[in-house]
Order: C-alpha cells, then structure tokens, then sequence
DNA sequence: TTGACATGTGACTAGAAGGTCACATATTGT
DNA sequence: ACAATATGTGACCTTCTAGTCACATGTCAA
C-alpha cells in the first residue's frame, strides 16, 4: 500500500478523526486515555491508534509501560498541497475564512 | 451520514483522487472522457463522481446531453484547518516546501 | 515477589464498499 | 425519424474493514 493511501483510508474512519481531535487539542495522551473517551473497547482503540501511527499521522513514544502520542501535522498539509495550489490557496483560504465569520456573527 | 464523513470517504479510494487530479489539472470534463484514462468500466467510473459529488468535492453542470465536472477545493482545505491552525501553517508550510526544493536539486 | 496496570497479538464475525452487468432514458446530427 | 452518443438505475457478488474476544507480554509499586 503505498504512502498516501495510509494516510487517506486512516482519515476515513470517524473514531480516528476524532482521536486526531482529541490530539489536536493536547497530544502526548496513552492509549488508556485516549479510550476512556471512547464507548469501543480497548482494542477497537489500539486498531485505530496503529491505523493513524503507520499513516505517520501520529507518532508515539514509549515511556515505561506507557505508549504516548503525538499528531503529526505534515501529512494533512502535504494533502492539501495535492489539489490547493500556492495562488487557489489564496483565493481558498480567504473564502472559507469569510465563511467562518458569517457563521459566527450569525 | 455527516458532511465531513462523505468528503474522508470520498477521498479514501485511489481512483477517487486519480479523478481529482486530473480535474486539478483541467476540470470541466464529462465522464466519458474521464472513463476514457481508466481501465474500469463506465459504472464504476460513475459511481465514483457520485460520491465525490455528493461530498462536495467535485460539482457539475449539464451541457446537453453532456454532464460536465468540477474541482470544488474548499472542502479540501476545510480538511486542512481543522489540524493545522494559522499559527502551526507557517512552520509546516515552510518545512514541506523545504523537504520539496531538497527532493527537486536532488 | 506478587498483584495491578498498560500495552500487544491472532482469530473471528458482521457490515460496508468497489466493481460489473442488464436494462433504461435523454440528447444530438443527419 | 432514427441511429449513435452520453448518462442513469437497480441488483448482484466479492473483497475489505471495524469491532470484539481470549490470551499474552512487559512494567510499576508495595
């Protein structure tokens, strides 16, 4: 399977989107954490995690019995560069920008 | 199923981006033509701008009896902003088109 | 050292997704 | 009109994936 495709099929499950978001918000987290969260048992969480580490979507260390992990941001940005160019992102970014201030005045 | 869902679905199947990128490269072409640069038949062809369609990701105008598709970027970088703020943009930015000039003078 | 804690592996099952086909509708040009 | 072209629908099969479980290894603290 090559590169990309990790990284793509890892993103397209919602409880590995969500522990993105929950590293986004502070990373370093254990698996123990990370699934106390989560209604799925502990090895649903632990597929998902190697899902996510394999894509390089995250990246862990190990601290004696524990596992932490950390969010990888490159990947994402190397997807946005695939189908955004330098002069669309200009353009992109100020259209989504305005769009989110409309819908938090609103 | 949720609009982010049907983009990362969208995007998780190879032939799917195959067809973005050549949208990226010149958009507004009908399904025969893009039929036309794969092996598999014009169902499966269909079914895939189906479901980039409905994520959002590509959008069509009827020409005739021609259907004509289109490269939507915004969902792409919706993807992008929501792991990489403005603050972190800057760094992995710079360090993704530093890892490309090194790749290109190689 | 021994019990509790944190993580790891392989097998299994139910459901989802990719791909093809028979069949169908709509549009164009002569 | 009519034949060729372009797109659309529903059923079907096969392959992949999410999730669980029994079992196992490694680490900490008293």
């Amino acid at each position: 399977m090559s590169d990309d495709d990790l990284v793509f099929k890892a993103l397209a499950d919602p409880t590995r989107r969500h522990l993105l978001d929950r590293l986004f918000v502070r990373d370093g987290r254990t698996l123990t954490e990370l699934e106390s969260e989560l209604t799925m048992t502990r090895f649903g969480v632990m597929k998902h995690l190697r899902v996510l580490e394999e894509a390089g979507l995250v990246v862990t260390r190990k601290s004696g019995r524990e596992k932490l992990h950390f969010l990888n941001p490159v990947p994402i940005r190397l997807l946005h560069d695939r189908w955004i160019d330098k002069y669309t992102e200009r353009h992109v970014s100020a259209l989504v920008d305005l769009k989110k201030e409309l819908e938090e005045t609103s």
